[in-house]
RNA sequence: CGGGGCGUGGCUCAGCCUGGUAGAGCACCUGGUUCGGGACCAGGGGGUCGGAGGUUCAAAUCCUCUCGCCCCGACCA
């Protein structure tokens, strides 16, 4: 690709509503145009990066045996009315035809591979299979944001699996497993697999591929000593236990007090010796007050698990209507509202709010003192012991790259894809469904390896193998040679950009930088003094000095360090 | 959905508080000088100040409504 004949469109600035690196580096370096909230323009040299991010997902994909298809992105209403999941997801893009059917923009495909399941297989003969796309997906999402990362349309890796039962399901699982390491491993990112949360609809078992990094939207928890890792919505932990004094039950003045750190404070406590008390409110199980330790915080996720249905944190004045008492000062001590309690609150004895203003209770034992029912509540915090075997836990944010997971036969069931067993007996297909998202791939790239100057793609996603800076346009020797080098770069089979622009080296070089091609041979003085070229590494900044026909040897040593 | 911020040439922004001829830098076009880390000089083109309504002799500036975008949180099958 000649610099000159292309839509290239670096930027000097860096944009005003750009805020993560990524996002920045996308738009700075040409990747992108953003159309509107969450909709973007992919250009040239993003394709590129998205054309070999596709090229590892379909070698490692057809490497378990996966059947690349294309399934539509209109949906008529019919299969989501028979999943159930036709009403109730906010994120649906909905649309209707000039017939007046109803129909929907696909934000996934389970509905329609169980619907061509059904009418395809019939044996277990047939079984298993796995079947995957790379189309766009639509979703009308609350909040798109930090460019690329969360998108309401975006390129999407699926992939589903049929097996005849759970056995089978499980060596499809462990295939993709293996599959997606190799891919994530291949595109040269850090990444950790952990336990993730299988929803609402139930499933079996799910694990998300993460990225590391502070754009990311996610955190995970892990142990270095066991390995045990998962997504902080369920990641267990075990924090470490204070000191409790003994003391007997009483109340306590304490006027004014209304947060944890007011009330430790005022009784010259360490908050651990605290619970905090919440009041949540479920559409049908009614109110609920929640308990964690006052140091800690509640994740909303895991008390859905607990309660089973979604809650929303009271309102102030329902919070006295429940409790008789304001926000500052409730507790589960005499109420007549079911009780939660973090499992941190099986031991100890702590202070809680007396559901009476201005005051609290000193020497309170949960389930002594009140009934109450314990799950895990809080969120895992670095530093707190590991569930399995007593490790430090360390908390990291990612980005979510790839997932996978069990679905059962829910689907098949709903849109009667069955088959006919051994026995010729009639069951559902047994499902699983696995995503990756290659703009997530690029976009988590550009985040770890970016340096000052621009991005550092990883040899194997980047647009690029090969650079070639022509310094003096106007030089026809310098031009001869760039020419020289960039055709046997494309003859050799390296991917060769030529930056062929008359513009001064400074613009070149900084360009060069902000695109991060792993490889940069600079074409300049040192060709009429020296008769030599620069071949540098855009990563390690090192730099040899070779004749022009020894450049693609000197690029490939290069490329492979 | 709750909270905050911003909409002025292609880009980054000033001007708005205190109403009175629309500005700067970069980019672009022409000519000249320059040429190894985002050059310089001279000349030039380009803006319904997001939109609508209102106040006023006069609105980018004040008021009301509306649309769009960004950030934090909630949500994320």
């Amino acid at each position: 690709m000649r610099f000159t004949k292309s839509l290239l469109p670096t930027l000097r600035e860096d944009p005003a509503d750009a805020e993560a690196v990524s996002h920045r580096l996308m738009l700075r370096a040409g990747l992108v145009r953003q159309l509107a909230a969450g909709v973007f323009v992919w250009l040239p040299f993003g394709q590129r990066v998205l054309d070999k991010v596709n090229t590892i997902i379909r070698d490692e994909m057809n490497g378990i045996g996966g059947q690349e298809i294309t399934m539509p992105v209109v949906h008529p209403a019919e299969i989501w009315q028979k999943s159930g999941r036709w009403d109730g997801i906010p994120e649906m893009f909905k649309l209707r035809d000039r017939h007046g059917r109803d129909l929907c923009l696909g934000m996934t495909h389970e509905e329609v591979v169980a619907w061509l399941a059904a009418r395809e297989i019939r044996s277990y003969r047939d079984l298993p299979q796995i079947w995957y796309q790379i189309q766009t997906k639509e979703r009308d999402e609350a909040r798109p944001r930090s460019g690329v990362l969360r998108t309401r349309e975006f390129l999407m890796k699926d992939s589903y699996t049929l097996d005849p039962d759970e056995a089978s399901l499980d060596r499809s699982y462990a295939a993709h497993e293996a599959a997606y390491r190799r891919i994530f491993e291949r595109c040269g990112l850090r990444f950790h697999v952990v336990q993730s949360d299988t929803g609402m609809m139930g499933g079996h078992s799910a694990h998300e591929f993460m990225a590391p990094s502070a754009a990311g939207e996610d955190e995970v928890a892990m142990c270095a000593q066991c390995g045990y890792a998962a997504n902080v919505e369920l990641a267990r932990s075990v924090p470490p236990a204070p000191e409790f004094p003994s003391s007997r039950r009483e109340e306590v003045a304490t006027p004014g007090a209304r947060t944890i750190a007011e009330v430790a404070a005022l009784l010259k406590i360490d908050p651990r010796l605290t619970i905090k008390s919440l009041l949540y409110v479920a559409p049908t199980a009614g109110p609920v007050l929640v308990l964690v330790r006052g140091d800690h915080s509640l994740h909303e996720r895991k008390l859905m698990r607990a309660v089973g249905e979604e809650c929303r944190a009271a309102h102030p004045d329902e919070v006295r209507e429940h409790l008789g008492a304001p926000v500052g000062s409730v507790g589960p001590l005499g109420t007549r509202v079911p009780v939660v309690a973090d499992e941190t609150l099986r031991e100890g004895t702590y202070v809680v709010g007396a559901n009476r203003e201005g005051f609290h209770v000193r020497g309170v034992v949960p389930g002594r003192d009140f009934e109450c029912r314990f799950a895990d509540l809080h969120t895992a915090v670095a530093g707190e012991a590991c569930v399995q075997c007593g490790g430090a836990l360390a908390v990291e944010r990612v980005i979510e790259i790839g997932n996978i997971f069990k679905l059962g036969t829910k689907f098949a069931e709903a849109l009667g894809a069955t088959y006919l067993d051994e026995a010729g007996k009639e069951r559902p297909i047994v499902m699983g469904s696995y995503g990756i998202g290659p703009a997530r791939i690029a976009a988590a790239a550009i985040e770890q390896g970016a340096d000052r100057d621009g991005i550092v793609w990883p040899p194997a996603i980047a647009p690029f193998d090969v650079h070639v800076v022509l310094v003096g346009s106007r030089d026809t020797q310098q031009a001869k040679a760039a020419e020289e080098i960039y055709a046997a770069c494309r003859r050799s089979g390296l991917d060769a950009l030529l930056d062929d622009r008359d513009e001064r080296p400074g613009v070149k070089f900084k360009d060069a930088d902000l695109l991060g091609v792993p490889v940069r041979v600079t074409v300049g003085n040192a060709l009429a003094k020296e008769g030599v070229v620069e071949v540098r590494s855009r990563r390690t900044r090192a730099e040899t000095k070779v004749p022009p026909d020894a450049v693609v040897e000197a690029a490939r040593r290069c490329l492979a360090s």
